[in-house]
DNA sequence: GCAAATTAATGATTTATTCAAG
DNA sequence: CTTGAATAAATCATTAATTTGC
């Protein structure tokens, strides 16, 4: 019969659950043994994949990018309009830089302490952790990390850099363009997985 | 001690040769099995991992097409002063559409009768290859395909797509943009690798 | 109500851009 | 300067919402 092959991964709302809360709390690339260890999470609660998890990150954090983007181009609009209008009344009360504005609690809001969570496992994804579970050496990549996840092999000294930007707190220099980066806690240490199964706050979006 | 743990491939001669033959010939995004297959192959001239190939094909690929296209850029505006040259001096002799024009062997030439190959073994790349090493299914990913290269439980009817552009001889259409894709040949079937060992025929580009 | 048609969300891939080693 | 490596942006494609005509 082949009832519909299941083209795509279909997240249940466990999953969706958690990984927003992961995304809420600040994990935005995660490394592959990360990866691996939230997969295998996740999968208590329904078929997934680790690439599933890598996607859901990527799209995750550019469509936050995206949203971010568009509203602040509507808000500097707004700005402008403003500031022209304030300009023709002579007014010209603050002047206010495009660059270092909006960043304060428009970005993105990281307390948020009604979380539907209450218990946390916490993992420690330190780079200790990833020498410990990787299979160790880190200095020959054995062979056998190459049939895994690409991207699992990180390049030694990778564990904590984000490129260009540093990871630690540039939420008020805003460099160039909305390329914000929240990072509210180190991001080494992760308190990650509700302890008791939700298995029916599923449909509790806002009480 | 670490004497600099080797922070990149660095491709051997005969990897290198081989990997653009394999380009040369048309492949340009290796599915996860084949990019599997490709490896323990070239793993024999040196240490190898799958991403190093794969990043090789993305690389070599975007280059290309830059390539391409500041080529084209200066054709384009080559074409440009002349035309206008021309207008100037009232000849007008073609009026040559800028679309449809260099695209007949200034993209690339796949023929190039003097390759330093003599004896290939034709490995066969197509769907039952796959079927037949991916562990079988691709109904049910079987769990053990996640902690593979990802990307490699291809959706099932992702054989032979190639996104929005069909992979058979685009080559004189010229779309809207040098977004060529050349794929000389079917695509399924390739053959591969060479049976004797180069090993001495890495300095020879052009004889 | 409910099924076909449209649209909005979002999972999955590819392409462009960037960083850094040699 | 070339090129391996990695991420970000753009794009494709499928599923869910939503609408529309009956």
């Amino acid at each position: 019969m082949s009832p519909s092959p299941s083209t795509r991964w279909c997240p249940t709302p466990e999953q969706l659950m958690i990984l927003e809360e992961l995304y809420r709390r600040g994990l935005r690339t995660p490394k592959a043994s990360q990866i691996q260890k939230i997969t295998a999470h996740l999968s208590f609660y329904g078929k997934i994949q680790g690439k599933n998890v890598f996607y859901w990150f990527q799209n995750h954090k550019a469509r936050d990018r995206q949203k971010l983007r568009k509203k602040l181009a509507k808000q500097l609009h707004q700005h402008h309009l403003l500031q022209q209008q304030q300009l023709y009344h002579h007014h010209q009360q603050q002047q206010l830089h495009p660059q270092t504005q909006y960043n304060t609690h428009t970005i993105l809001d990281f307390q948020s302490p009604n979380s539907p969570f209450h218990h946390y496992s916490s993992i420690c994804y330190s780079a200790q952790n990833l020498h410990a579970q990787g299979g160790g050496v880190c200095e020959e990549v054995p062979e056998e990390v190459m049939r895994q996840t690409w991207k699992a092999d990180l390049p030694k000294d990778f564990l904590m850099r984000t490129y260009g930007h540093d990871p630690v707190m540039i939420m008020d220099v805003g460099p160039t363009f909305p390329c914000c980066r929240p990072s509210p806690r180190p991001l080494e240490t992760l308190e990650l997985f509700p302890l008791r199964s939700p298995t029916a706050n599923a449909k509790e979006p806002a009480s």
